[in-house]
DNA sequence: AAACAATGTTGGAACGTTCCATCATTGTCT
DNA sequence: AGACAATGATGGAACGTTCCAACATTGTTT
């Protein structure tokens, strides 16, 4: 079985034949601009669909000088916030007429900078870094040269770039205050020194232990984002003598492995201890997880972004300010008023 | 603060007079094809980096009437199946400098329409359907025009489609010849009808079972893909008289059922009921869960639809055969030998 | 020495659009 | 009636590349 046969697509100047009318009108009509009669509009449309005719893309990015095209690097395509973000952030540039080009940070071979190269030459409008991405030359000198967007990064590479991203300050004293409303007051924090939103998230639970009275009790044993690291943490937390009674874990992952370290140590969750995680990843709704946790408003968090990006095209434009976007807390099963 | 003075980006034009060449020469270096004496390379190499000079993506691709660029279509970006096989993709691909455009078929407004309108537009040289789409004159259309894989889905839509997928009957043999060797025979499954991967997968359930001399003890309960749907087909299965000693699941997310069932059953996994599920999700990693899953190689498929698509562009190509990948087994805590 | 191949170099045409200045037609206001 | 605005239609120039035919120079074979 061989290729079908594919003859040379329909162009502008073939439809303008077929119906009878100039190149221009039919660019007219196709672009929606412009005055034409109702007759020779309705002769294109006609004409464009009995050829089948599709704008090519390069000759009219060519011609406008505009690509309509926003740049997406990602650095994790695994994360869920990620994902989300990104769902956010295609709703909304679709609408206003703006195609997506994605691409995988990590994934590229010369870590990512011929990735940026290639979407530049793109002619990219603008750029979205989706997660916190290493240092990068390429990313600094990208970042300077189209308006850029680093969407859930703590911070962006150098000038010239929008932040928008969540407050995890905020969200950590959500999940505190959740636990110290039900009663808790030895509330310990399994962290992850080494990141970003580990050490907000630490601010942020030591603050609300404050606000609360609670300052002699703040604990914070260092892990890692992962269910390994939450796991030392919490046995590390668990087997001293005057236990918690109630756990934030930096992230869901984290929060796992308290889980697991809770029960190696037959405690139950949550009548002997409380945990609460953060992200909202689709494990924590999970029946045999159940966990409380914050739920970042990441597919907002993308939507923002886009508005941001659209409203920094518009000629004579500010660099924006940085957003930070408010989570909410998600209660489920795993935590409950500490027993007496 | 107002954007930076962003001045009119050089073109070949430029950097020819910068050299004191011709825009030919400048070509033909850039591309590194013909005859360049190496003063004039030097002298060209020079001018580039004195003026930062980028290519424009649209112009060459008016000019190659090409456009090296492969489109990517999702219907769900939240399945890790799906990120690992685009990865594979995309590693192959870019080796041989071609270029993703991946969009997300469900986020599109138009079901897709609109998505694959722009891809054909920006003349893309073939097209990656990653997972089972929907119904779609749009699709069958556009698999007509270019050259595509259907990645990771059963079946393509319409002709002239190959496809990559994971033999999930082979799999699914996997796993049951897992719990046979271990010595169990009231093997039950849980399934999912109403899909295409879950008719395939209880086929080689009943495959295996009857090729070991256990056809008496095939039982299959319907459920879903779902963590739900796992959960209460096992407490059918599990609540009845002559319970199984093992259970294959369709997924994961069903085994994960499976496992709160059992839980709530008061069952021991292993020791009083061995658990397998399909995937091998990160879920299935968890210490808390330690599942053994049937390991789909989705990057391997990637990759090799990549390679299938790169053969497909040289000129002269036919439609190469579909494709069954072998998945393999990765044996976790949740399986053991059953007790006397 | 002539013929030919290999190596260098060039400018013009093409790619398929949009943009723009121009022109034609009609209707409306003074 | 004349001036002007609104509507309608056009062809040529741009956009920034690649492609290609043609021409120059050198080295090698007959």
């Amino acid at each position: 079985m061989t290729a079908p046969e594919r003859k040379r697509a329909a162009t502008i100047l073939d439809v303008a034949a077929a119906a009878g009318v100039s190149k221009s009108v039919v660019s007219l009509v196709l672009r929606g601009t412009g005055y034409v009669s109702a007759a020779k509009r309705t002769a294109v449309e006609h004409a464009v669909l009995e050829l089948g005719y599709r704008p090519n893309a390069a000759a009219r990015a060519l011609g406008e000088s505009r690509s309509r095209t926003v740049g997406v690097v990602l650095n994790d395509m695994r994360n869920p916030w990620f994902v989300s973000a990104v769902e956010g952030l295609n709703s909304t540039l679709n609408e206003r007429g703006l195609q997506m080009l994605m691409g995988d940070f990590r994934l590229d071979s010369r870590s990512g900078e011929s990735l940026l190269k290639k979407l530049l030459e793109m002619n990219i409008e603008a750029l979205v870094l989706v997660g916190t991405m290493p240092e990068s030359p390429g990313l600094t000198a990208a970042a300077l040269q189209v308006p850029t967007i680093a969407l859930g990064a703590p911070t962006g590479p150098g000038a010239n770039v929008t932040v928008v991203t969540n407050d995890d300050d905020a969200g950590a004293r959500l999940a505190v205050a959740h636990l110290i409303a039900l009663g808790h007051r030895r509330i310990a924090h399994v962290g992850a020194p080494a990141t970003a939103v580990g050490i907000a998230r630490r601010r942020g639970y030591e603050a609300e232990m404050r606000a609360a009275g609670l300052a002699e009790f703040i604990r914070t044993v260092p892990g890692d984002l992962s269910e390994e690291g939450g796991h030392r943490a919490a046995l590390e937390l668990l087997s001293g003598g005057d236990r918690p009674t109630a756990v934030f874990a930096v992230n869901d992952m984290a929060a796992l492995g308290v889980l697991s370290a809770a029960e190696e140590c037959r405690l139950a969750v949550p009548a002997d201890l409380s945990v609460a995680g953060y992200d909202n990843t689709p494990l924590a709704r999970l029946r045999r997880i159940s966990l409380t946790s914050v739920d970042t408003a990441s597919f907002a968090a993308g939507q923002r972004a886009a508005e941001l990006l659209i409203a920094r095209l518009e000629p004579g434009s500010t660099l924006p300010p940085d957003e930070l976007l408010v989570p909410t807390l998600e209660v489920r099963g795993s935590t409950a008023a500490p027993h007496a």
